[in-house]
Formats: C-alpha cells, structure tokens, sequence
DNA sequence: CATTGATCATAA
DNA sequence: TTATGATCAATG
C-alpha cells in the first residue's frame, strides 16, 4: 500500500494530524504492513514506515522526503519522560568538500529549512506495536539557530576539509556534531590529509543533538 | 545515565 | 557503493 504523495502542506498536516495517538500496531494494521519483533535488525523501521504511511516519495534520494512540498519527515524518539532519546541523522559529510562549499548551500541546511517532526514513543520496554505516534511539529528553522548551526557546520568542516578528521569527535558542535556513519567501523571513503591528498577514512554523518531536537518538539524555538 | 562510537536494513 | 531510515551498545 502506497498513498500518493501529499499535494499540499495543508494535506500532509491532516494526515499526520489523523494519526496522532495511534499505536504503530495500528496503523501497520491498517496497510497489513508487517510489524517487527524488536528494532536491532529493523533499526530504520519505524521512519521508513511512517514515510510510507504519509505518501513520501524521495526515496533514498538527498533531497527532502516530500519533494513537491519540500518538506522533511523527520521521526523522532521519545523516552518515557517525553523528550527526545537519540540524536537525529540529518546527512552525510561531504569529505572532500562541495561545489559549492558555504553554509547557505550545505545538505545539512538545505534538509533543516523545513522539517515536518513526528514523535514517536521509543521506550525499549514498550512493545513496537503498542508505541503511539505523537503530535507532528512542522518547524522553520530559526535564525537564532541557524546561526548556532552555521557556526558548528563551519568549525566541524574545518576539521574535515584541513585534513583533522583524526581530531573529529562527536564532543565538537553545540547542536550539530559529526559521528561516524558506516556499516561498520572498517569501512572506508575518500577523505583529505593536511596536504590535500586523498586518503581513506571511515564516513561520517551529520547528527543533531537532542538538545536541540527537545527544543523543537517542545515548541521553543 | 547521557554521550560517543559502532552497527543494521534497504534501495538505486 | 553511497545514500536513505535510524538505534544499538560500549564507555566515562
């Protein structure tokens, strides 16, 4: 089952609105989706079903999930405390750098402008079927954030683009920060050293801290 | 117990 | 192979 793609904001708002306090069980129910036993080999499930469910048609391509709308989907887990349990993949780092190398036309802006978030209970304990889906946020980015942001993209692709990725960690960014992001820890791609020169490293990704995320969801900024 | 580093599934 | 969707699991 695959609805068609929303045609307007105000469609994909109704949608995510008719969901709001059902359980996953529910809905996959609904579209006779099946429904895993646990998340350790689905990790990716609950995002890629609910994408499904609200007629998301972006695929795996790198642009945002509602391609006409220009929308991010953006599912988020909550603990029992209502707040956010894990940080949230925006994109892949660009290792060798961009054509256009600047904040204005970065992947990480260019997905955040606009972000349909969903929440999700996450709750290890609760079964998969009975985790409720939450009140959907759509948010703009703000410029104070934006300015926050900027300033982390602009530090951590220093260390990318200078040939410092041995001294990128997860502790640098305030809100954004970069992690690994691979199958697993031998992988490798093309990055740079300190004199430009192509090496091999491990892939990293973009990720947003909850920080920030609990702000959002929030409705704080 | 929050955070960092590692890992899993799938599509094109 | 590299992008998407993320959560798992070790660590401090």
């Amino acid at each position: 089952m695959k609805p068609l793609p929303p045609e307007t904001t105000s469609e994909l708002l109704s949608r995510v609105k008719s969901i709001a306090g059902l359980t996953l069980g529910e809905l996959a129910h609904r579209t006779n989706s099946p429904i895993p036993g646990d998340l350790r080999q689905h990790k990716g499930w609950v995002g890629q079903f609910l994408e499904t469910f609200l007629g998301a048609d972006s695929g795996n391509l790198a642009v945002p999930d509602f391609s006409k709308l220009n929308i991010e989907l953006k599912t988020i887990p909550i603990n029992k405390r209502g707040l956010p349990q894990e940080s949230t993949y925006i994109t892949v780092v660009p290792m060798l750098g961009a054509p256009n190398l600047a904040w204005e036309s970065s992947e990480v802006r260019l997905k955040l402008q606009h972000v349909l978030w969903l929440p999700v209970e996450a709750d290890q304990h609760l079964k998969l079927a009975d985790r409720r889906v939450g009140y959907a946020v759509l948010w703009r980015m703000p410029t104070h954030i934006e300015a926050i942001l900027r300033a982390d993209w602009q530090e951590l692709m220093e260390y990318v683009l200078l040939g410092r990725l041995a001294k990128l960690n997860a502790s640098i960014g305030q809100y954004l920060h970069v992690r690994p992001k691979a199958a697993n820890s031998r992988i490798l791609t093309q990055g740079l050293d300190n004199q430009g020169n192509k090496i091999l490293t491990l892939p990293r990704g973009f990720y947003l801290r909850p920080q920030l995320t609990q702000q959002i969801i929030l409705k704080k900024c």
